[in-house]
DNA sequence: CTGAAAGCGCTAACAT
DNA sequence: ATGTTAGCGCTTTCAG
């Protein structure tokens, strides 16, 4: 940190053409290039085709900074997650990445975790300021001034996960995820139901376990079963998280017949837990849990599936359509979710 | 893609303090004001001090671009990675990501998924160039082309995974991790060992898989073990890829009592397709494999552990002092490997 | 359809 | 210790 502008490199030479040095080449001025090269209006053909033979021979780029400076635009978007691994946000991110790079744009990844947990995103909305053309945020609800410091900046924003007045978003309807994950778990005979939740104390305020914990308690009193406190536990949304959280359920005065995780790496750390503990699932607990990772197949998870990586492509094509002077839509079509059983749930013990 | 540039947005006007407001308030030169903010020597304690908060009052920030258009340097590295989900380049990126942050570096991700298959990477460092100080390559064994035309540009790079001469490299030793599996599989009493290795036509030429072969091999040889390519089939590095490999394993002429999975999520699909076939794992058959993936654990897959976060970690380090004028160093210190054995690895069945 | 020239905001000599 | 000024390479009026 303290020693990174110590001993800077002595600027490095120039090597590469510049515009200038293909309008000498093509004869022109350095303002046809510029057009010619853009495809912009008023420009011969014939004049177009010569300037564009001579960039290539001399394999010219716009240097990206001075273009930049030029226009007030970069080209990259940046795409701000809690943490950079796991599954979930490493596939909004590849999600991102794929159509910001067909639409020329590059994506800088900014992680909270390393900038300190919260005011991550003000600080880092700071120093993305100008470097970046727009702005994806995931699973991260901002707050009132967040907004407005994002508005200030005229920083095209766009979230991936809650819903958020004002601000383009893209998700599922994560309420609906509950209610399937109940449904499916009523239907099946349970009336005891646990639920693994996210952290206890979340700085980044993240809206959505609410949601899906409200779906499913919706659907479980509308079938007379009313939520019980004492067998919904923490789950951090991390492995060991589910992993411990398997304890407090079986530890709990009447413990649980079916647990609905909140998202499928704490129904993993369920499966593990119950294996060390010789539970039989989904004889003696049904568990059930919410996206489809990867390897959810693998040990037989039955869950609530999203397309993830689906849902960074949308964020971002919302967000270039903006910064191509579309009008941001403010309305939120809900990418679908589906249930897909598997072997982790069944009925209850009889 | 076309129409990316149609419709331009008209040009952002201009909000943010310049330079210019900066030392217009503080009552001295733009020079000073440069100076004093970048902690150059040659300023009275008084003019700094005076210089950062009128600095802060007005939230002045340089202006990257300026500033990179100025210097020559942008402050920003990138990382390619031949796909960004993936539990092993998400946790490379990640590290790359969190040390770039500490440093002041932004990191911009390119992956060569979408660029198109391989020449991707030439085609990226094309685009690349000029946009970020440094680059760092992962798992991608780059073509002395590639690496002429980087050193051209005078690019520096750092890789991750496999060793190049005159290319500064972080990794494990891989030769390393195949004698470790090996070596276990044949204390436990196997003899007939089935390989999973990657894709049979690999556009990144990645050389990892034929180093862990090979300590395998070697390992194997010494305990008087010939190597059967009958049994050694592709697995892609995929999970899909190492469920279709359990048939090719299962239906060969002598089926191995044990197979060597070059990565954990190869292991992952074996296991399932396992579970789908009602082969007993490690009854019938034992599977290792190679990363500690976060749910190695979950399944309780036996496996040759790396830290890979770390690898991002130490590469963005090496990249960054390199930026900062110290000598690249090229000699390659292998990051440790462990055996971590859990429980689907066991004595072949007698 | 094309060119000249004025910036964009900052850094880095070179003066003082 | 501080100020002046000439760029960095490109875009964009404004003329022609």
């Amino acid at each position: 940190m303290s020693d990174a502008q110590r001993d800077p490199t002595p600027r490095p030479r120039r090597s590469r053409a510049t515009i200038e040095d293909v309008a000498r080449v093509a004869g022109v001025s350095v303002a046809t290039v510029s057009r010619a090269l853009r495809d912009l209006p008023n420009v011969a053909n014939s004049t177009r085709e010569r300037v564009q033979r001579v960039a290539d021979e001399l394999s010219y780029r716009a240097d990206p900074a001075a273009s930049r400076l030029a226009t007030g635009r970069s080209r990259s978007v940046a795409v701000a997650v809690p943490q950079l691994n796991g599954w979930y946000f490493s596939n909004v991110v590849a999600g991102v990445e794929a159509v910001a790079a067909e639409s020329g744009y590059d994506t800088v990844v900014v992680g909270m975790g390393a900038i300190g947990k919260r005011r991550g995103l003000l600080e880092a909305s700071e120093s993305i300021h100008r470097r970046v053309d727009g702005l994806i945020v995931v699973d991260i609800t901002l707050t009132p001034e967040e907004l407005d410091s994002l508005h200030r900046k005229e920083l095209p924003v766009v979230l991936v996960g809650p819903e958020t007045s004002n601000v383009p978003s893209v998700g599922i309807d994560d309420v609906a995820v509950g209610r399937l994950a109940a449904e499916h778990l009523i239907e099946l005979g349970h009336r005891r139901i646990g639920l693994v939740h996210g952290p206890l104390h979340d700085p980044f305020e993240f809206r959505v376990p609410h949601q899906r914990q409200q779906g499913f308690e919706d659907v479980c009193r509308d079938a007379g079963i009313d939520p019980d406190p004492r067998i919904h536990v923490p789950g951090n949304f991390t492995i060991q998280g589910g992993y411990d959280a398997l304890e407090a359920l079986l530890g709990a005065e009447h413990p649980p017949t079916a647990v609905f995780a909140l998202a499928d790496e704490m129904a993993f750390g369920l499966l593990h837990a119950a294996r060390d503990r010789l539970v039989d699932i989904p004889g003696q607990l049904s568990v059930i849990g919410v996206d489809d990772h990867d390897v959810a197949a693998v040990v037989g998870l039955t869950t609530v599936r999203q397309d993830v990586a689906e849902h960074g492509a949308r964020a971002a094509r919302v967000l270039i359509d903006q910064l191509n002077g579309e009008e941001p839509d403010l309305s939120r079509e809900h990418a679908p979710v589906t249930l897909i059983q598997r072997s982790t749930t069944g009925p209850p013990p009889s």
